[in-house]
DNA sequence: ATTTATTTTTAGACAAGACTAAAATGTTTT
DNA sequence: AAAACATTTTAGTCTTGTCTAAAAATAAAT
């Protein structure tokens, strides 16, 4: 069909704005670009010209931005490659789940159509990622899910991990000590009201988990 | 160890001057580089100078460059994440051998030690890819082999495919249609003096194959 | 040993992607 | 409604990597 010769920033930008959009639904402000980016506004106002140029993003000085439908399905494209090769890392290459989100920075690049679609084959088709996020298919059509914060469990409720809302490799680490890793099954026994902390077990063991911990870990209640 | 940050295209171009010099050992001339490269003399002259900085090459205005021992062992270290990726998208993704090289043009500058290693643990530490051609230890050492056209096979010799001279996908293509792969056994029955072409026995099946071809196929001869 | 031809380097331009500092616009407070 | 504050854009600069055209150096030929 058409080419649509994308750079790697263009690619990086488009899903900075795809993930900022996903969590605060609605228009992208500049600011909030640049901050993700971790570059500056005045950068990130150079990028959004060009994207607006490509009709990749809907831009207006001083409003915001939004993806166009073209953007959408770039960035969609780029989410499911990166999570591809993040299963094929810990699957296939056996990383652990806070070890391959830069590699997968890097692999999300790699052109060519075929290259996902048969590495998405050897991996069996798989629907989420290491960290329990959704990879859309190849038609960039999500799976739906019901996920719940740690959190609102209540003394008695029991749960089984299926993500997380904080990627960073210390709290993925911490997860993984506590054994904590996706499919894991634990139950609340008590939370105290004055910090929300919870004393949950998970497995065998009995440990406290912060309202932090609380926050960013996703189960379904069983 | 040190970190030594390389761009892509310094990656390319020192890869570049590698394997001019495997082929035509000495120093290498700035419009070889630039036709291998694909690049104006103008560009090569000025990337010359800005490895000649970061001390991987030695260079000398209109003399010529060669690797400094740093360059080298980039060069190489770029070569056999090449060759791996290779590896992996014919053994586990099933590309065919000419589909593979564009693919791992872009795969070969992913950063990270421990991705090399853990896909070369992977593969099962191949010692050749898809082509025939070696893949250099984690050490960087390469594995000797001898190696004949299949030119100066006499009739009556018999020999086994182990490698291409020629890349292209149009040959490997040809070869693989005469099924001329990796291993493959075929014996010369004749050789016509007047333009060196024979013919040879794949199989059940006899071909003519032309000087260019034996020219461009490697055997080891049984 | 000049002239001629080839190779290589320099000079000047351009695009992408980043920066800082200053100007402009938008939003809140008083 | 002004003033103060926050956000965003513009202006100007830098680096990388490319190009073309012109100048310089080397090699070949007469
Ligand atoms: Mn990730
Ligand atoms: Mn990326
Ligand atoms: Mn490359
Ligand atoms: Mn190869």
């Amino acid at each position: 069909m058409n080419a649509l010769l994308t750079t790697s920033a263009e690619e990086n930008y488009l899903k900075a704005i795809f993930k900022i959009a996903e969590k605060e639904p609605g228009v992208v402000l500049t600011n909030a670009l640049a901050a993700e980016m971790g570059t500056s506004a005045a950068s990130a106002t150079d990028m959004l010209k060009r994207l607006s140029d490509k009709q990749l993003v809907a831009y207006e000085k001083y409003r915001g931005v939004t993806l166009s439908e073209t953007g959408n399905r770039l960035a969609t494209a780029l989410i499911r490659k990166h999570r591809l090769w993040e299963v094929f890392l810990v699957d296939k290459l056996g990383f652990a789940w806070d070890e391959v989100h830069d590699f997968a920075e890097q692999l999300e690049h790699i052109q060519g159509e075929t290259l996902t679609e048969r590495l998405d084959n050897f991996l069996g088709h798989p629907r989420f990622d290491p960290h329990g996020d959704p990879i859309p298919d190849a038609q960039g059509k999500w799976m739906r899910r019901t996920q719940t914060r740690l959190l609102t469990l209540s003394p008695g409720q029991r749960g089984i991990v299926t993500g997380v809302d904080d990627h960073s490799p210390t709290f993925l680490q911490y997860l993984a000590e506590l054994g904590l890793s996706l499919g894991a099954e634990l139950e609340v026994l008590e939370r105290t009201a004055y910090d929300q902390s919870a004393k949950v077990r998970i497995g065998e063991r009995e440990t406290v988990l912060s309202e932090k911990v609380g926050q960013n870990l996703f189960v379904r209640i069983i």
